[in-house]
RNA sequence: GCCCUUGUAGCUCAGUCGGUAGAGCGCGUCCUUGGUAAGGACGAGGUCGGCGGUUCAAAUCCGCUCGAGGGCUCCA
């Protein structure tokens, strides 16, 4: 269930063996870097207290002016609402009041404002269908026409349990009223007939929800733990007027059309087919022109600076992932290992179980192989594969390297939660005294990335060790002196960035770079990471000016994460609107007749040799067809070949973006413009990242 | 993995109360040769995700299964 790549804590380990753990079990730092997962949500954070409810019964001392209460005491730090989650949380309270309208029998949990709307949780036996959020969206519409005037109630604690048994809402909220923290007033509000355990605000009268909607029904655990029970979550959104929730649903369409699925299908760039298997990416000839390119372009970035090239296998011994500590702590999201003939017949012979093939591939009884899961393990063997001094140091390993991940079905999603991806991966193997200096230069090398690429809507998380814990591997002088030098590094990016404690990987601290996709869900892309751990566990050193053995640092780093992740994101960031640098088909050669088939062909092979991507339209379409289609397929620029411009030997040129006519130019002007496009990785025009 | 939704031609979809399937786009052929987002005609494509069941008869009903989508969970 988990992908434990990153975490450090071995909470696996039970499940199979109880062999110690090892001292932090490895990672890679790829994980994190690697790798794909998705960043938690914001959304439900809001912890106070959430809202419940029940049916009508006079009650208690109602306060009015609460205006001074501090929501700020609760100590995790239960923020003031903005306006907006105000009528959010509200129209969420008016949902729960609707629902159970509908159905006196639902036992509430919470349902806070979100960072697009809100939602409630709901224990009910019936499951909600469409129709019924369509019942539920009119009795909430009842509600609200009925003009209930939002009161805070503030209660003992006593009191607060015995309204809530009251109102048959035992079942989670007295879990909820335990969590509010000794000392902190327990509220509730009032709408109606309706009563929640809630910490507030919301607004005062229910007509101020005037725009809403209910947008979808799903599954959630209660408090997020998977061993409880799963409530049914309604999903909606309100605005303050009809205009911004039109606007914003249109929005959400918009955004659907630039879904990297739906472009990737219809620009035909990858692939996946269920007998292949789930999560496993066929990249198109189109698709590979992008991976091509965007390789292409990170490889000279990394000989810029002084990376070298290596190539590893797919799969290794189990033996090399025990030692870096994947084996079998992070099994589960690995796939089995591979075990070869003799041994499993052998097995077999001896009528050995599943199970018991299990426990001695665990235990390290039988060997077998592991599709790799991370390539660090590989690349520390390159580095340890010859004596090292500090002359040679630092080291700088890369690899377009395709790793195997067992994530759950649940959690694939196009390119950008895979089973099987290729991190633009590297391993910088560096003395105490290099890290700052190297971490700064991974930086830069994300930086120029993101530039080039027109990406600005990131945010760049510092992951710091917690100072209270004591998980973390490494002398606490080294980790000062990683963190300060992450600091440093990313102080110099220009950016916003957000220091998280307790964020870091238990190895090291780590930058990790976060872009949201279309429907607003955060990916994490690149990452650089500091790795204490590894090199330890694989006893590298390298000889320093004192002639002693000293123990090197690693940094784990990939400025993509993965080219599948990156590549959908990317698809979604320019809409399939790729600059030309990228774009599979660079010009489309658009003769007006057939007639201008000969110059097109002969223009064709000019451009092939000149390095453009190219190709014909030989449709025998009308003209304005040829264009409809050309800006269907995305391509960033036309040729328009006619009568006039076989005569003039010139070409007319559209582009994507500047749909007219953009004026005549000779094939070698033409040529000199694409590739200047091509040569300075040009954004498109009117690009806005 | 769990909850909900969903699975009909390459794509987007329609298929009323069960009677062995349709459209548009795309593709092919022919006609058309036309200057900046769709010219016309004809045609080829589907054992209706798969497996079982009910029925005289199933794309339509039931069960199982596989996949997809939206959530949840996890991601040190």
């Amino acid at each position: 269930m988990q992908s434990p790549f990153l975490r450090c804590e071995p909470r696996v380990a039970h499940a199979v063996s109880r062999v110690p753990v090892p001292a932090r079990p490895g990672i890679d730092a790829q994980r994190s870097t690697d790798f794909p997962h998705r960043v938690r949500r914001l959304t439900g954070r809001l912890g106070a207290s959430p809202p419940c409810l029940a049916p009508v019964k006079p009650l208690a001392p109602i306060r009015q002016d609460w205006q001074g209460w501090s929501f700020l005491q609760r100590k995790d730090a239960m923020k003031a609402m903005t306006p907006l989650e105000e009528l959010r949380h509200s129209a969420s309270h008016v949902l729960a009041a609707a629902v159970l309208r509908l159905y006196p029998e639902a036992k509430l949990d919470i349902g806070p404002p979100t960072e697009n709307g809100f939602y409630y949780d709901f224990d009910l036996e019936h499951k909600f269908t469409q129709e019924d959020l369509e019942k539920i969206e009119a009795t909430m519409r009842e509600v609200i026409k009925e003009n209930q005037r939002f009161e805070r109630i503030e209660t003992s604690r006593e009191e607060a349990e015995k309204l809530i048994r009251e109102r048959g809402q035992e079942a989670y909220k007295l879990g909820r009223l335990e969590d509010i923290p000794e000392g902190d007033t327990v509220s509730f509000y009032r709408n109606g007939e309706f009563v929640d355990l809630c910490a507030g605000t919301h607004v005062n009268y229910t007509k101020k929800i005037k725009a809403f909607k209910l947008l979808s029904v799903a599954g959630a655990y209660h408090r997020g733990d998977e061993k409880n029970k799963q409530l049914q979550r309604i999903y909606g959104t309100a605005f303050p007027t009809k205009q911004e929730l039109e606007d914003y649903l249109e929005r959400l369409e918009e955004a659907r059309k630039r879904d990297h699925r739906k472009l990737g299908r219809e620009l035909k760039l990858f692939h996946i087919d269920e007998a292949v298997g789930q999560g496993l990416i066929l990249w198109t000839p189109a698709g590979a022109i992008l991976r091509q390119e965007l390789q292409t372009f990170i490889a000279s970035e990394l000989r810029k600076q002084g990376y070298e090239q290596v190539f590893t296998p797919h799969i290794g011994k189990l033996g090399l992932y025990r030692t870096s500590g994947h084996f079998p702590y992070y099994k589960e999201s690995q796939f089995s290992p591979i075990v070869d003939h003799e041994a499993l017949e052998s097995l077999a012979h001896e009528g050995c179980s599943c199970a018991e093939l299990s426990n001695r591939l665990d235990e390290g009884k039988i060997d077998g192989y592991l599709l790799k899961p991370m390539n660090c393990p590989m690349h520390i063997k390159i580095f340890d594969s010859q004596p090292r001094s500090y002359r040679d140091l630092p080291v700088r390993l890369a690899e377009f390297g395709t790793v195997y991940r067992w994530e759950q079905s649940g959690e694939l999603n196009g390119m950008t939660r895979v089973r099987g991806f290729t991190q633009d991966d590297a391993h910088l193997f560096c003395t105490e005294d290099q890290l700052g200096a190297e971490i700064q230069g991974c930086l830069e090398l994300v930086k120029t990335v993101f530039t080039t690429l027109g990406m600005k809507d990131y945010r760049v998380r510092v992951g710091l060790r917690d100072p209270d814990s004591s998980k973390y591997t490494g002398e606490p002088a080294l980790w000062d002196r990683a963190e300060a030098a992450l600091r440093e590094a990313v102080k110099t990016l220009g950016v916003d960035y957000a220091e998280e404690p307790g964020e870091a990987a238990f190895y090291g601290p780590k930058i990790d770079f976060v872009v949201k996709d279309v429907i607003g869900r955060e990916w994490q892309l690149g990452t650089v990471q500091v790795d204490y751990n590894l090199p330890r566990r694989f006893g590298l050193s390298y000889v320093g000016a004192d002639n002693k053995d000293h123990v090197p640092v690693i940094i784990h780093r990939a400025p993509f994460g993965s080219m599948e992740r990156f590549t959908g994101v990317l698809i979604e960031h320019f809409a399939g609107n790729f600059p030309v640098w990228l774009a599979p088909e660079q010009v489309r050669l658009l003769p007006i007749t057939d007639d201008q088939l000969p110059f097109a062909e002969e223009l064709e092979r000019t451009l092939k040799a000149a390095g453009i991507r190219c190709a014909i339209d030989r449709h025998s379409d009308k003209f304005g067809a040829k264009v409809r289609r050309a800006e269907l397929d995305k391509i960033p620029h036309m040729f328009v070949l006619g009568k006039k411009e076989v005569e003039t030997g010139k070409i007319t040129l559209r582009s994507r973006v500047n749909k007219a006519a953009e004026g005549q130019h000779s094939v070698d002007e033409a040529v000199a413009l694409l590739t200047e496009q091509i040569r300075n990785r040009t954004l498109p025009d009117g690009f806005s990242g």
